[in-house]
RNA sequence: GGGUCUGUGGUCUAGUUGGUCAUGACGCGGCCUUUACAAGGCCGAAGUCGGCGGUUCGAACCCGCCCAGACCCA
């Protein structure tokens, strides 16, 4: 091998593969797949965070690591087109309103906007390295994918009331009045704000007057009723009590109800429909009317009357005003106060009562299933859990927007008679068209009017699963894997075992793998206001993709939020730095006939490195298979970096350039043998760089990504561990000292002798040549002084033996005489001590004590100590 | 207010059948061109393992309370 580069390039490296890569088939099942990624469709912005980098990332690993399980890999990719930001930003470019142009052209002015985006950041993913299969891209807006959304929604419609998951009615919806549109509970966020609390008096109807308290003076208007808690002393012979509503004039009976907080204001609260959810409990609760106040687009309404036509804002500052120059304002004050908003555009919301359709929401089903997913972590199921338990409303799932899935139904307008279309007939847009049946079941008229409203973009992406395994035209299985962050677990993996289980009454994946949060450098979340935001381009043009990746691995353990840190990426920068040196090395010392070579004669250092091979390789991949990613790329770093090329090169270095032909074989396979191995299990994290070495290391053929994941098991002599641990140790104790004292590293010493437990039972060849000195075995004790310094008792021993004495026999054992100590261990195998006035004997081995060697005087000879033995040098 | 998680050298992080000398990286200081590598090697300084209490012979680890932070919810 003469070919490789002195250094490696990842800025020419990382395009050349990933263009190879785009041309092959090395990602694609090969039949029919055994592990399936159900992948998140993003939301196409236009932009890859590093959120999605980290995500990604993940999937990738365990991706390429299954493949090289010989598992058949599917890992698709979808978009998730529709929504509400798409029309916003279409409606800004071609600075229109979406009403100005037809619904179909509308349409098509988003679908152009999202392939943009969509291309954007695919380029990026491409630029991360990440292995898609992209034969199976999908995207919620074709056609083809709506017919899924569309056939769920008429699945989960069919059957009777009993049945049938679907139904449609007119209820409370939370509102944005920006986006026109009702938004489901996991849409909204609640944020915190001052408020302004008004003391308003209401006049007594034939009782007397009553004062309370409110931050929403504008929902006068829409009050019909007044609530106490019943245990208000207070109240206590109130309740009953009519009211007359100042301004507007509409009486209201004061209730007496137990969610009343008696603390806040002044203990009475008036009831609107609707001010918030508590007002839709109360309002159902005591059958009150329904005074609807506000419309569509966030203003008061009809029933305001001379206040019809302000805004919110406007109306709750002009009602205040005439309320205080009518005289029943009598104080305000601020307060805190938590308020929904719309969390696409941070608009608070306002609950209104429409008629919608909704999707029943079976609690029990949905966490029976959520219990049989293998939660990764598992405190994520508490997460679902807690989401589920707590759901009051059903999930309204028509939106009052375009750009989505259409909901196929039309109205008989004749009879108001509801007709859901057939599955045949999809996928249907019935604004374009008519039912396929032309006479009305219920009255037999031909005049339909088409559904105008839309799905949830979240009817889209929840069925992912069914569609990545091919249904309706395979029978569903569950998909292996789902990645996803824990920030929408309210909302996506809810939704999706919602709907996988009333459709198909299975798990959707089996596993679910949860990431944390990307926050930036500086611990915050990442902000362009804080200036902290990375995105993934910038950090693979600083240093590159391979990099970047294994800085996102290394961040934390999966499901914990990490922190983006460039030295990471710095670090790992440098890591492949190191391995294209060692793999550098190794290619002077290879060639096509190394693999190839039969029966060689390793030596100990050479069972040794295969021996820890194979330790590395097993816990490596028990690490990837419960992705814990940042373990095992971390157990593999050390082995390549301090056994590898620390230890085990500096060792066969002299066998390589001079050893005789058998002795130099045995380490070049063994060598071969491990960085062939290191480089397969650093492919799922550094996926160029490994491609690249791969490629011209001798024996290979295709992709590493296509190659097997190392079986590295070795049976070496039983302690070949010991031993080789032994050599490498005293072989960097020398060379560490040798740099201590300012000597060449190959500087030549006139002899070491060696004292260990091993005795004279291992091989010095590789251990001379590394300290260049002639190596003496020796086994006892050298002939220097030897002073025992102090004792170390093994508390795993002399604690439970002696339990709450254990303190005094340590304390005995430390003050003791240390010499005779060491006499009775030698001569009686165990130790007597007083302790408290009693006689106790601990065995020997329980007690180590440590002794130091002092030159004798005169003698030029260095003594160091390792851990497993101690080394004479004789410069 | 409720739930979940987290708190380990300056920074980030590892660390479960509880065993005394706590892991690594980056940064910092010093020394060194050695036939892969100065994007390297060697050495060093730097920690009340958030606090308090408990269990135990022994606690970063188990239990309780408190403090701080993050996320989700109300």
């Amino acid at each position: 091998m003469t070919d490789v580069p002195d250094s490696y390039d990842p800025e020419t490296v990382e395009p050349k593969w990933q263009e190879a890569w785009r041309g092959s088939e090395v990602y694609n099942p090969d039949g029919e797949p055994d592990y399936v990624v159900d992948t998140p469709p993003p939301y196409p912005t236009g932009q890859l965070h590093i959120g999605h980098a980290l995500g990604w990332s993940y999937m990738d690993f365990a991706a390429r690591f299954h493949r090289m399980l010989g598992e058949n890999v599917l890992f698709p990719q979808g978009w998730d087109c529709h929504g509400l930001p798409t029309e916003v930003k279409v409606e800004e470019e071609q600075d229109i309103h979406r009403t100005d142009v037809p619904r179909e052209e509308f349409r098509e002015l988003c679908v152009e906007l999202s392939e943009r985006r969509i291309d954007g950041m695919k380029e990026t993913m491409h630029a991360m390295g990440f292995s898609q299969d992209w034969s199976a891209e999908y995207r919620t807006m074709d056609p083809e994918y709506w017919e899924k959304t569309q056939r769920s929604f008429v699945e989960m419609a069919e059957g009777d009331e009993e049945e049938s998951y679907v139904y449609r009615d007119e209820h409370p919806v939370n509102w944005c009045p920006r986006c026109e549109t009702a938004i489901a509970d996991a849409e909204v966020e609640n944020v915190d704000r001052e408020g302004r609390l008004h003391y308003v008096t209401f006049d007594g109807v034939d009782n007397d007057d009553i004062e309370i308290a409110t931050t929403r003076p504008e929902l006068l208007a829409a009050c019909v009723g007044m609530a106490v808690d019943p245990d208000d002393e207070r109240y206590a012979d109130r309740v009953g009590d009519t009211f007359e509503v100042p301004l507007f004039g509409q009486e209201v009976e004061l209730l007496a109800d137990d969610d009343v907080d008696g603390d806040f204001g002044t203990g009475a609260v008036m009831i609107c429909t609707f001010g918030d959810k508590q007002d839709v409990d109360w309002w159902a609760e005591h059958d009150l009317d329904l005074r609807p106040v506000f419309t569509e687009d966030g203003r008061l309404g009809e029933l305001a009357g001379e206040y019809e036509g302000l805004t919110v804002e406007a109306a709750k500052t002009t009602i205040a005003e005439d309320l205080e120059e009518a005289g029943y304002l009598n104080d305000t004050e601020p307060t805190d106060q938590s308020v929904g908003a719309c969390w696409r555009c941070d608009t608070p919301i306002e609950i209104l009562s429409k008629e919608q359709w909704f999707v029943e929401v079976r609690q029990d089903e949905i966490l029976e299933k959520a219990a049989e997913v293998e939660w990764i972590p598992d405190h994520m199921y508490d997460r679902l859990e807690d989401w589920t338990e707590g759901m009051e409303w059903d999930w309204v799932i028509s939106r009052q927007r375009v750009f989505a899935t259409p909901i196929p139904a039309w109205f008989c307008n004749d009879c108001g008679h509801v007709h859901v279309a057939d599955v045949e007939a999809l996928p249907v847009e019935p604004t374009e068209s008519d039912p396929a049946i032309e006479a009305c079941p219920e009255c037999g008229a031909d005049d339909w009017e088409g559904e105008t409203d839309v799905m949830d973009t979240w009817m889209d992406s929840s069925i992912s699963p069914m569609h990545v395994q091919g249904w309706p035209d395979a029978d569903f299985e569950p998909t292996t894997l789902r990645q996803q962050g824990h920030d929408i677990i309210r909302t996506w993996a809810f939704y999706t075992l919602l709907r996988v289980t009333a459709l198909e009454d299975e798990v959707p994946w089996e596993e679910a793998l949860i990431n944390g949060m990307v926050f930036g450098d500086d611990g915050h979340k990442m902000s362009k206001s804080r200036g902290n935001a990375v995105g993934p381009e910038e950090a693979v043009e600083e240093h590159s993709a391979d990099a970047v990746r294994q800085a996102l691995a290394l961040g934390g353990q999966p499901g914990s939020d990490i922190q983006f840190q460039w030295k990471e990426v710095t670090s790992a920068s440098r890591f492949l730095t190191k391995c294209w040196n060692i793999f550098q090395f190794a290619s002077e010392h290879l060639d096509e006939e190394t693999p190839e070579i039969g029966a060689p004669a390793y030596r100990d250092a050479d069972q040794w490195i295969l021996t820890k091979l194979a330790d590395t390789a097993e816990t490596v991949e028990a690490d990837m298979r419960e992705y814990r990613f940042d373990s095992a790329l971390r157990e593999l770093r050390e082995f390549v970096w301090e056994d590898l090329a620390d230890d085990y090169l500096e060792l066969v270095k002299g066998r390589l350039y001079e050893g005789r032909p058998g002795e130099r074989d045995a380490a070049r396979h063994a060598l071969y043998t491990a960085v062939s191995a290191s480089v397969r299990m650093l492919a799922p994290f550094a996926p160029h760089f490994a491609e690249e070495v791969y490629d011209h290391l001798p024996g290979t053929e295709g992709s590493v990504h296509a190659a097997s994941w190392p079986d590295a098991a070795f049976e070496g002599d039983e302690d070949a561990e010991a031993k080789g641990d032994l050599i490498a140790e005293v072989a960097s104790t020398v060379r560490a000292w040798k740099s201590d004292e300012g000597m060449a590293l190959n500087a030549d010493l006139d002899r070491i002798e060696v004292y260990s437990d091993q005795g004279r039972g291992y091989d010095t060849y590789d251990l001379s040549e590394a300290v260049n000195a002639p190596v003496y075995l020796e086994t006892g004790s050298p002939n220097v002084e030897l002073v025992p310094v102090g004792v170390d008792p093994d508390h795993s021993v002399i604690g439970p033996q002696f339990r709450d004495e254990a303190g005094q026999v340590v304390g005995a054992l430390e003050s003791a005489d240390l010499t005779q100590l060491k006499n009775e261990k030698e001569i009686e195998g165990e130790i007597s001590l007083e302790v408290d006035g009693e006689s106790v004997s601990i065995d020997g081995d329980a007690v180590e004590i440590e002794e130091e060697y002092r030159a004798e005087s005169g003698e030029e000879v260095e003594v160091l100590e390792t851990e497993r033995a101690t080394v004479l040098v004789f410069p």
